[in-house]
DNA sequence: ATGTGTTCCTGTCCGC
DNA sequence: TGCGGACAGGAACACA
C-alpha cells in the first residue's frame, strides 16, 4: 500500500503530535508483525522522548531520547491514526481499541498514536540512533527519489546491462527508494515508457527523462495527501485524493487520459504485480 | 551475480 | 446468501 507519498504523508500528520512529546505509555497488543517486535519494545519506548520523525524510503523513523530509533514500516495495510489532540479530536477523543490495533503509544500532550494493520506485513523495529545503514532494512536501500543523489547520471548507470524489465527495475528499491507498484505505473505512462522494456535497452535520454517525470509525480501526490484505494488514511484519518488523478492505474478498460490519445488502458501481470499502460503512447 | 517465483496475512469483491 | 477464487499499496527469501 503505502509508497512513499503515502508514508510522507503519515510523516507530516504525525510529526505535530509527536516531535517534542513523550510516549507516557506504550501498549503492544501482539509479539510482532512481519517479524517479532524487538526484546521488551514497550519498556523501550516508555518515558522517551521523540526527537525527531524521518522518512527514508517507505520507513518512518522516530529518533529518541534513549538514543534508539524506532523504526516502523506500513507494509500493505499498515496506518497510523492519531487520536486525542486538536488533529484527532474531530473525532473521537479515544476510540476504544479496534480489531488490529497493534500497537498503542499515549503521549504525554494528550495525543494517542494506534499503529493498525489488518495484513500484518508491516513491521517495528529499534536500533542504536545515528547509523541508519547498520539496520538491514536500510542498508542496500538506493537514493531517495526526491533527493540529490538520485539524478540523470545515477539512474542511467543504474539501468545498465540490466535484462529486467523497466517495471521491475524501479520497484527494485536497490535502484531507487520509496516507488512502489501505484507510482511507477503512473510515471511509465507520463513518461512514454512501456513497462515491458528492458531496462538496459533504453536510450540515455529516455532514461534521463525519467527523473524528472518521478519527482514530479511523487510531489503531486505528496501534495493530495497520497493515494487511498483501501486501506490507506492520513494520519488524521482522512483521505488521500491522488487516486483521482490516476492516468493508468487501476484502468483497465478505460480511454487512455493522453490528449488525441484513443487507445485503452491494458493491465498485464509482471513479476506476479498488476501493471496498467497505455499500448499506444507508451512504447 | 541476476532474474523470477513464492510467501507472509486479512479483507473485499465478483461470478456462480 | 453462501462459497470459492482472484486480487490488493511490500519486500525478504529461496531458487534457477
Amino acid at each position: 500500500m503505502p509508497e512513499l507519498p503515502e508514508v510522507e504523508t503519515v510523516r507530516r500528520g504525525l510529526a505535530p503530535a509527536m516531535e517534542g512529546a513523550v510516549i507516557a505509555l506504550a501498549e503492544v497488543r501482539r509479539d510482532g508483525l512481519r517479524w517479532p517486535f524487538p526484546e521488551r519494545m514497550a519498556e523501550r519506548l516508555t518515558g522517551a522522548r521523540v526527537e525527531r520523525l524521518r522518512r527514508r524510503s517507505k520507513y518512518i523513523l522516530a529518533d529518541l531520547s534513549t538514543g534508539e530509533t524506532l523504526l516502523i514500516h506500513l507494509g500493505m495495510s499498515g496506518r497510523m491514526l492519531i487520536s486525542g489532540t486538536a488533529l484527532g479530536s474531530f473525532h473521537h477523543a479515544h476510540p476504544a481499541p479496534k480489531k488490529h490495533d497493534h500497537v498503542v503509544l499515549g503521549m504525554d500532550d494528550g495525543a494517542r498514536i494506534t499503529f493498525n494493520d489488518a495484513r500484518r506485513f508491516g513491521a517495528m523495529d529499534l536500533f542504536p540512533t545515528g547509523d541508519d545503514a547498520a539496520h538491514p532494512l536500510l542498508a542496500k536501500l538506493g537514493p531517495e527519489p526526491l533527493g540529490n543523489a538520485f539524478n540523470e547520471d545515477y539512474l542511467i548507470a543504474a539501468l545498465v546491462g540490466k535484462t529486467t524489465p523497466i517495471k521491475a527495475a524501479l520497484l527494485d528499491q536497490h535502484i531507487v527508494a520509496g516507488l512502489g507498484n501505484i507510482y511507477v505505473c503512473e510515471v511509465l505512462h507520463r513518461a512514454g515508457i512501456s513497462p515491458k522494456r528492458k531496462a538496459g535497452r533504453i536510450a540515455g535520454a529516455r532514461v534521463a527523462a525519467l527523473v524528472p517525470v518521478i519527482r514530479e509525480v511523487l510531489a503531486e501526490a505528496i501534495a493530495s495527501g497520497g493515494s487511498s484505494l483501501k486501506d490507506y488514511r492520513q494520519a488524521d484519518g482522512e483521505l488521500g485524493y491522488f487516486q483521482h488523478a490516476f492516468r493508468v492505474y487501476d484502468r483497465e478498460g478505460s480511454p487512455c487520459a493522453t490528449p488525441g490519445c484513443t487507445a485503452t488502458i491494458r493491465r498485464i501481470v509482471q513479476g506476479g504485480r498488476s501493471s496498467f499502460y497505455c499500448p499506444a503512447c507508451q512504447r
